[in-house]
DNA sequence: AGGATACTGTGAAAACATTCACAATCATCA
DNA sequence: TGATGATTGTGAATGTTTTCACAGTATCCT
């Protein structure tokens, strides 16, 4: 199996590919997009050779051609419809976010507990309360979501996501979520991603006079 | 140097760890700690040792020794000053996120170009114009920053904000920054993340009918 | 007190990920 | 056409992270 490691950096070639094409680049070899990358070639390279992917040698990849190689592989065929928990500012933060980028990911049904967020169409997403989310899901036959909700909510809706059908779950409640197996959790952990910043700041800019 | 992944799971436990001291619980066994957080007994001791920790043994961790143990390894002593750029649905997004956990942590600044968003309050932190933020980090000696700004203008603030003397970074635009050395930088890439949780999602419960 | 039990701390093994290094390939040009 | 040079694909080496497995140790119970 393709490990997580190499899913992240096909994602983040396909962003630098996608920069050389609107730059008229047609094509890159493994070293410059490594460079763009902070990585070594033969990373590029092998994270390639993963997916199977076979360049044509000496003039390095071509930048559409593998583009496409790359969307085919991580991509769902036909788009991935997406359903959205919770439309504070969080949520509609990601609906901006993900709405703008022209990807294959589609925020199909936004939920919320609050009559006043529902009803209404924000970026394109239809916003609906929450009760409704066993029936969107399955008319729509989503498998992927987002929850952006208070921490304390956050167990109840992903419980109620994985009984509508869920199987994917990209969670940016403070909390982390207890999950059924054969599913898969992605936890956006921001405080610990903010505390890790802090940490290794330390340890490259210790506080004045102290020692290496 | 000790590991970012460790570290991340030091946080971790961080978490769960105060939620044992809430429900009274006062040892816990490095095997406990590892279920709630999915990992290996030996996992948790191993982190545990690389910060230098020796519990005592037979009863497991003391919870609120352990938490001390972990917080002066983490934390900065007296706390950690954030600045915040982008005060947009994200940036709320995230004054509440942080503000409301009792950590360690403290976003002393908000910063955006909008006149309307600036002058305010939020949540404790004060709103400035971005043209103070040099002025702003300097006299507070602030070192780590949060980049919550649309993409295209993630790359003019990151700049600004090194030059000011900032010397790690939380990057939530949807572009990578370049940074100078010397400094860390974290990149929360959210579309990676929901393209990786769309890819294995797939891995696991590929469309109907095909082969596993 | 002494034996049984439950746990830690850690060396060593295994698994996993990255990098090296080089033969093979193919455009280009004299 | 054949030599040149850039670049790939990949086996092997290296480096890192996780897991195993067990000796050592404190606590509890009788």
């Amino acid at each position: 199996m393709i490990s997580e490691k190499t899913i992240e950096r096909l994602s983040q070639y396909r962003h630098f590919l996608r920069e050389f094409l609107k730059e008229n680049v047609d094509h890159v070899s493994s070293s410059t997009l490594a460079e763009r990358c902070h990585g070594q070639s033969a990373q590029v390279r092998r994270d390639l050779m993963e997916m199977g992917y076979r360049g044509k040698s000496t003039r390095g990849y071509d930048v559409e051609d593998l583009l496409a190689a790359i969307g085919s592989y991580l991509d769902r065929p036909g788009g991935e419809k997406v359903a959205l928990c919770g439309i504070g500012n969080l949520g509609r933060a990601l609906l901006t976010y993900f709405q703008g980028s022209l990807s294959n990911l589609q925020v199909v049904a936004a939920f919320d507990r609050d009559p006043h967020k529902t009803g209404r169409v924000i970026h394109g997403c239809r916003c609906f309360d929450i009760e409704m989310v066993e029936k969107v899901i399955a008319e729509q036959g989503i498998q992927v979501a987002v929850i952006a909700v208070p921490g304390p909510d956050a167990q109840r809706v992903a419980d109620r996501l994985f009984a509508a059908g869920i199987k994917g779950l990209l969670n940016f409640a403070p909390t982390p979520v207890r999950v059924p197996p054969k599913t898969y959790v992605e936890h956006m952990d921001m405080t610990m991603a903010l505390e890790k910043v802090s940490f290794f700041t330390r340890q490259l800019a210790p506080a004045r006079g102290a020692p290496k």
